[in-house]
DNA sequence: TTAAAAAATGTAAAGTTTACACATATTGAG
DNA sequence: CTCAATATGTGTAAACTTTACATTTTTTAA
């Protein structure tokens, strides 16, 4: 989705306006990726746009608005075809996207307050689009030394149930400042 | 160095042409940072800055042009104090040209056509910031198999001595694609 | 002939990553 | 009450990578 930048804002603030409008969402994670400013990509205009990702619980929007706006979600083994300098942006993010999650924790802008090991998992299966292997996944995991285990379980997928998990505040700022290397292939 | 972006060229260009102008330097490696859009960051007026990194060989220099324009060399460690949100674009472009040299190589821009072991080294030790152990070193770029040995010695700083190599252009475009991890921590 | 100076070279130990399979807990069905 | 079904939870040995580290080689100028 996209917008125009106001006199009063910056690009930051106005990637969170775009959002907002058309999703309803408030404190969503955003993160500039670049500027496009090849004089010929928009044929009408001189437009340079200015990229960002955001990391969107999807769940939680407001369809109302969606539909209104006539905004959709896509999956990125199945993406329509897109305008302009488009296709390359969306490859640029995702690239972006994975080298984050391997780099950095992300997990409190996707999961909910309280989930289960395989959820974080399937999280990151899902934006490296590979399989992990559950131990090795658990103990890399671990010793990052960001999740709490609670003594709670999630019966909702199994008769054993799993435990749940929370993110460790203090830890997971750090680590977000600090960096790491979850070393996925 | 900064500039002001023209109706008939791209951020890139404009890039190219502010570096050319202040250095005569042509073929310059540059790479765009990003956009720096708060709305005081500059009290006269509303200003958006892309900012853009460049590798450059400072011996091959134009001097008369940075004494004409009445630019200057720094060392990162000894920077003076700049305006605005100058610094904060500074200290991101370092923090990305480091994880850039041990995730892609960039010598070509920055070495003479035939260079030492020693030299390659001193490069990544000025860029790092940090002493590396020179079998290691030359054991982890051996191992990207990126570099020609030939047949020729410099002798301008020993009696023995040193091999000169060159890149291997194919196998150095094709981990400047692909990208590599040295691993330096 | 020797001294000086930088270049070239290899290995063992420590640490990390990978691949891999079975026991456990729970409950719904019979 | 028992059993079947199902997803969860757990450990280790082998392969690989990284690290730390010291001596020999080559050349030439004195």
């Amino acid at each position: 989705m996209g917008g125009f930048l106001k006199q009063n804002e910056s690009l930051d603030e106005a990637a969170v306006r775009v959002l907002n409008k058309l999703t309803g969402l408030e404190n969503v994670y955003l993160e500039q990726i670049q500027a496009y400013s090849e004089v010929d990509r928009d044929p009408v205009e001189r437009t340079i746009s200015v990229s960002y990702f955001a990391l969107i619980n999807k769940e939680e929007h407001d369809f109302e608005l969606t539909r209104k706006y006539d905004a959709h979600w896509f999956n990125f083994d199945n993406l329509p075809t897109t305008i302009f300098d488009h296709p390359k942006m969306i490859r640029r993010a995702l690239r972006r996207l994975r080298r984050k999650a391997i780099t950095y924790p992300l997990g409190f802008e996707l999961l909910p307050e309280k989930f289960t090991m395989k959820q974080l998992q399937n999280l990151y299966e899902c934006i490296l689009n590979q399989k992990l292997d559950k131990r090795n996944f658990i103990n890399k995991v671990n010793f990052l030394n960001i999740l709490i285990k609670l003594d709670e379980k999630d019966k909702s997928t199994s008769k054993k149930g799993a435990f749940l998990y929370k993110f460790d505040e203090t830890q997971y700022k750090k680590k977000s400042r600090e960096g790491y290397n979850l070393k996925i292939p």
